[in-house]
DNA sequence: TTACCTTTGTGTTGTATAACATAAATGTAC
DNA sequence: GTACATTTATGTTATACAACACAAAGGTAA
């Protein structure tokens, strides 16, 4: 029952992946998946342990953050279905340096990173894969360092609701984001205490430029948005 | 003449990526390979240009840098002998997002990434290679992302030094620094302004946790710049 | 040498943003 | 529904750091 839910998932959600293997291979990766669900808020893995499986993300919304002095914690990454990760620090041969936690509920595939590794090294399009995963997180990751670091808070937010949408889209009438954070998620998206979130969306929604209703956001000007997060 | 120290180079330097290939793939590697100088300063590669070289450091010292809002600048990464670099824009298909520009006088080996590309495709080793070395990175700048916002400028500073000293070392002394760096430089590493990394390793000289000699820097008190990296 | 430019050093002022306080609104458990 | 915890909201104060100004020292070129 359960692996013919996981045999449809591999081979058509995950095909991008494991379509490249031939069919004796596929078994194997059919007979390890396991799927597990997450509650809104759970923690999937936590800074320093050490990595074991790839996880991919099938249904819901996760979040990677690392915890920084004081307690505040800054957001590194946020996945969307369908999306891997927990590889790095494995491939890096290192705890993880990050904790992974659900935003909603969130249903989960994992994979031993062991078999994982095998299958890399039997077939080089899945090294390329991962190989360019790594080098386009990597590209984002220095990117987010002058982002956070240089601009104001303004820009700053501005760049995490461009990032919201870019990663999540908007929902039917095309300007309400598909996600709904809470104020302290949005600011440690985007270095600033909860109380500056607050205050600069409030002064957004003055200039007309979003909505707010809840957690609930809608982009009325985006345009000048990607303006504001670019500087000012 | 030439090809000789080339050949040379490749066996014994870069032995640990290029010994796995066999004598028919090193001959067109060693066919390849170019080696060009750069003067202190000199830019190797800049922002948004097209990626078409790994570059390999041989002799002297690299940064890699953003340029941010107002003409600030973030280094990113620095390189020492031997390391690689200017691949991870190719793999991810995109223009490079920082820019490349020599310290020091330095020697580097440029190989086209075609070719390299070619190489990673029938030698899974040397896509381990560089699974391995992007995912530490990627681990390197998320971990860098937490020290440059969250840490306050004593932290970050006394971070820079640790990375100095962890990347090129100590002299024969055993305490100074083997590399000298403007303040700017030093500045641009912690993300501060000049005047602020002028006075902050002021302070530490008059904590006797260095000495500083023009742009020789000695480090006297180790443990406590670690200590003050990790908050203080 | 002199002239000039860059880097280093230090003091002063201004400001962005954190820290704190407190209240209202919302959500959750019983 | 009531009680309690959490989240959102807003005002006030404090401060870390940037911005600016200027001088001294050091490098570099004629």
């Amino acid at each position: 029952m359960i692996k013919t839910v996981i045999e449809r998932v591999i081979s058509e959600d995950l095909a991008g992946i494991w379509n490249i293997l031939d069919s004796d291979e596929k078994r194997r990766i059919v007979d390890a998946f396991e799927i597990q669900n997450f509650k809104k808020n759970q923690i999937i893995y936590a800074e320093k342990e050490t990595p074991e499986y790839l996880w991919c993300l099938l249904k819901g919304k996760v979040k990677l953050y690392k915890d920084g002095v004081g307690g505040r914690a800054q957001i590194l990454r946020l996945i969307r279905p369908v999306q891997y990760f927990g590889y790095r620090a494995f491939f890096a041969n290192e705890p993880y340096v990050s904790t992974a936690a659900a935003i909603e509920p969130s249903s989960l595939g994992m994979l031993p990173m062991s078999l994982v590794s095998d299958m890399i090294s039997k077939n080089i399009k899945l090294a390329w894969f991962f190989i360019h995963e790594l080098s386009r997180n990597l590209g984002g990751s220095d990117t987010k360092i002058i982002n956070l670091t240089q601009k104001h808070i303004r820009g700053r937010l501005a760049e995490a609701l461009i990032l919201l949408r870019d990663n999540y889209g908007y929902e039917d009438d095309n300007s309400t984001l598909n996600i709904y954070m809470a104020r302290e998620d949005l600011a440690n998206l985007s270095n600033m205490t909860t109380s500056n979130a607050i205050r600069t969306l409030s002064s957004f929604v003055t200039e007309k430029l979003i909505t707010v209703d809840g957690r609930c956001i809608k982009i009325l000007n985006e345009p000048q948005l990607r303006k504001i997060s670019k500087f000012g």
